[in-house]
DNA sequence: GCACAACACTTTTTT
DNA sequence: AGTGTTGTGC
């Protein structure tokens, strides 16, 4: 019998002459190829500003128009909402086929992944996933179970404990390297952190909980493991495309390696200069590893910058070049024209609200910008309060983005807590939390009554009737008798119901009950998109809202034109006509944990280059010279400006001018 | 033995 | 603003 081969054409090679987009006209050379090449790795190192975000977008459309099945890609970003985003502008080019493409964090993948497949490695499918906050509290409880206290000699905090467990995970470093390396204070204390380690990962897993780093050290050992579902998912996914590949960590690469096992069809696509997570284990290094990782690695590199005018990128080249590693690359443009980025030196911190709330005044009004095409940028969130003091007070409308979260406010856990024991009766973190809410109920009457109430069919029903005579006794069958009620109720009811029971508790609790009120009616409003209470749990924390707290409730329609402030961390990835940089003063940017250590500086560094390479047409730079924050003393510029050179930059001084209501400053 | 009010202290960046 | 510590009162 004659065997007659057919020959199957590669996506990439199906001869389609009437795309319905016009790829050539649209794109630049490089940009061309990333868009075009769909086979094989293919490290894309995409320099700020070179339209990475529209040219993964359009490759998107390209593979679908192509005959590519949507749901054989799988795009990984760094947050959802940058692959929503993607995905959405994908489809707004070519159609709805778009949105079917896999996307979301390696996290959000993680909990998917393993809730249909974690049991090969022992998870349930209803395990619970712990935030940064939820897993302290485990700490803490160990803590209190064991009585670790040590008279006289100091042992860290939850806090810090956690912070160094989650290091150790995500640098891969044993509990001892970590100490050693980052808290050699606690050097005496190995002991009883490495015992008390093993006692966190034995806890998680007896209670079915998972933390963020768990998501991906279970997801590494699921594809390790288990050959069988390895190659299930690499068939599944025959495209995999990597956003922000300079930010992921070791763990994460090797999940990479391990979904395209079989088939190699990976996008990585990053910039070492933005790599600004290492403090959390991301290793740069994953990027100049990647074709080692992908033999035969195409490596095309985006260096055209299309946000920025050419004096604003003289700045940002400035800034990376003091980099000792050499991430040398120099952007260009073919844009003309643009101003130099202002430096401005401020009297204190007062005058530099002052002065940014003014020019932003000006911006806005007299030049017509819109405050949203405007941000305010800073190293840490705090930097931002007096500012946003001086926002309010002159009626300028903002969101401020990072910093604490509205999901991290105590009286929205509180209620969250609630939620949980709903969906997992067996949480006893959140059973902890809502017990210790109740009058005259402390850490041992909870574990106490959370000790009786596990081993109960149904502890709801359990609580209600609550047999002990004690003054806390109605307190405790008013929480029972509510979670019983409102058990079967869709989610916004959910809420609804306990915020009137909650209400007695937050004005016994807080004294500011005002001002968080609010924050539990945009709790509410929330709920209502969800049907389930399990993906809106679910969602809050692998996806929170990012805003931070105090803004979350005056927002609600959101076509209203908001100033931006935002941490740096939060601003990767976004851009703004105008650009203001504050508190560019040693201690504050670069930060004081900083200041001893070469490699955290450098990384301070880059973040001053994605701060600046944020910015399109206006870049202001201030700093205060006279810090009153620790103690009064007179600050110093920050080191980071001393590496620009002055002929890139205009500098202003101010002076006060007395006008008729009150003294605002002028230029000079 | 336990809860709680008053106090002092420290506070980066985020999934 | 939250955490841990310490002293007081039930």
């Amino acid at each position: 019998m004659k065997k007659y081969a057919l020959k199957i054409p590669r996506a990439d090679q199906v001869r389609s002459d009437h795309f319905s987009l016009d790829y050539d006209a649209e794109l630049n050379e490089a940009q061309l190829q990333v868009v075009k090449t769909f086979y094989g790795p293919i490290l894309v190192v995409a320099g700020a500003g070179s339209g990475k975000t529209r040219t993964l977008t359009y490759r998107v459309a390209r593979m679908v128009e192509s005959g590519i099945a949507p749901e054989a890609i799988l795009l990984l970003t760094f947050t959802r909402k940058a692959s929503q985003e993607m995905l959405r502008r994908a489809a707004a080019l070519l159609d709805t086929r778009c949105e079917h493409v896999a996307g979301g964090t390696f996290h959000s993948f993680s909990n998917m992944i393993l809730r249909r497949y974690g049991r090969a490695i022992g998870l349930d499918s209803t395990f619970t996933i712990l935030d940064q906050g939820d897993a302290e509290d485990v700490i803490g409880i160990l803590l209190d179970q064991i009585g670790f206290k040590k008279q006289g000699r100091s042992f860290p905090k939850k806090g810090t404990i956690h912070a160094m467990f989650t290091k150790a995970v995500n640098k891969e470093f044993s509990i001892d390297t970590v100490i050693a390396k980052y808290y050699s204070t606690y050097f005496q204390e190995i002991e009883e952190l490495t015992k008390l380690h093993a006692l966190f990962c034995q806890y998680k897993f007896e209670h079915q909980l998972l933390d963020y780093d768990d998501l991906l050290v279970y997801l590494q050992r699921l594809l390790e493991q288990h050959q069988d579902v390895r190659q299930h998912l690499s068939d599944l996914y025959q495209f995999i495309m990597v956003d922000e590949y300079q930010d992921t960590n070791k763990i994460q690469a090797r999940i990479v390696r391990l979904l395209a096992a079989t088939h190699d069809n990976v996008m990585a696509v990053g910039d070492e200069a933005q790599s600004i997570y290492a403090f959390r284990g991301a290793n740069y290094r994953n990027i100049l590893e990647f074709p080692e990782q992908f033999p035969g690695t195409t490596i095309i590199k985006l260096e055209e910058n299309f946000r920025s005018v050419q004096p604003i990128l003289n700045v940002t080249n400035d800034v990376i070049k003091q980099a000792r590693e050499s991430f040398q690359k120099r952007l260009y443009t073919r844009q003309i024209g643009g101003t130099r980025p202002i430096l401005v030196p401020t009297l204190n911190e007062r005058q530099q609200s002052q002065f940014v709330a003014q020019r932003i005044l000006e911006l806005w009004q007299e030049e017509g910008i819109p405050l949203a095409k405007m941000a305010v940028l800073f190293r840490s969130s705090f930097h931002a309060f007096d500012l946003e003091l001086e926002l309010n007070r002159r009626n300028i409308p903002f969101v401020k983005v990072g910093g604490v979260k509205f999901i991290e406010a105590a009286h929205i856990k509180d209620i969250l807590a609630h939620l949980r024991v709903l969906v997992n009766p067996l949480d006893e973190i959140s059973w902890r939390r809502m017990l210790l809410l109740l009058d005259g109920v402390g850490p041992k009457t909870a574990a106490m009554i959370i000790q009786q109430l596990l081993v109960e069919q149904n502890p709801f029903a359990w609580l209600s009737e609550y047999p002990k005579k004690t003054k806390y006794r109605l307190d405790v069958q008013r929480l029972g008798s509510t979670l019983l009620t409102i058990l079967p109720l869709p989610p916004a009811e959910q809420v609804r119901m306990l915020r009137e029971y909650y209400a007695p508790i937050l004005k016994n609790h807080y004294d500011d009950f005002a001002k968080r009120e609010p924050d539990l009616e945009q709790l509410n409003i929330i709920t209502e998109q969800f049907t389930s209470l399990e993906k809106f749990l679910t969602e809050m924390t692998l996806e929170p809202p990012n805003r931070s707290v105090d803004n979350m409730a005056q927002v609600e329609d959101q076509d209203e034109d908001l100033l931006v402030l935002s941490t740096i961390h939060s601003a990767k990835g976004l851009e703004w006509q105008s650009v203001f940089v504050i508190w560019l003063a040693e201690g504050r940017f670069p930060s004081m944990y900083s200041l001893d250590d070469d490699e955290a500086l450098e990384e301070e560094l880059r973040l001053l280059y994605v701060a600046t390479t944020r910015a399109m047409q206006h870049l202001y730079l201030t700093y205060p010279v006279y810090d009153n924050k620790w103690g009064n003393y007179f600050g110093r510029p920050s080191r980071f400006l001393e590496g620009i050179s002055r002929k890139n930059l205009e500098q202003w001084s101010l002076f006060e001018e007395d006008i008729e209501e009150d003294g605002e400053e002028e230029f000079a």
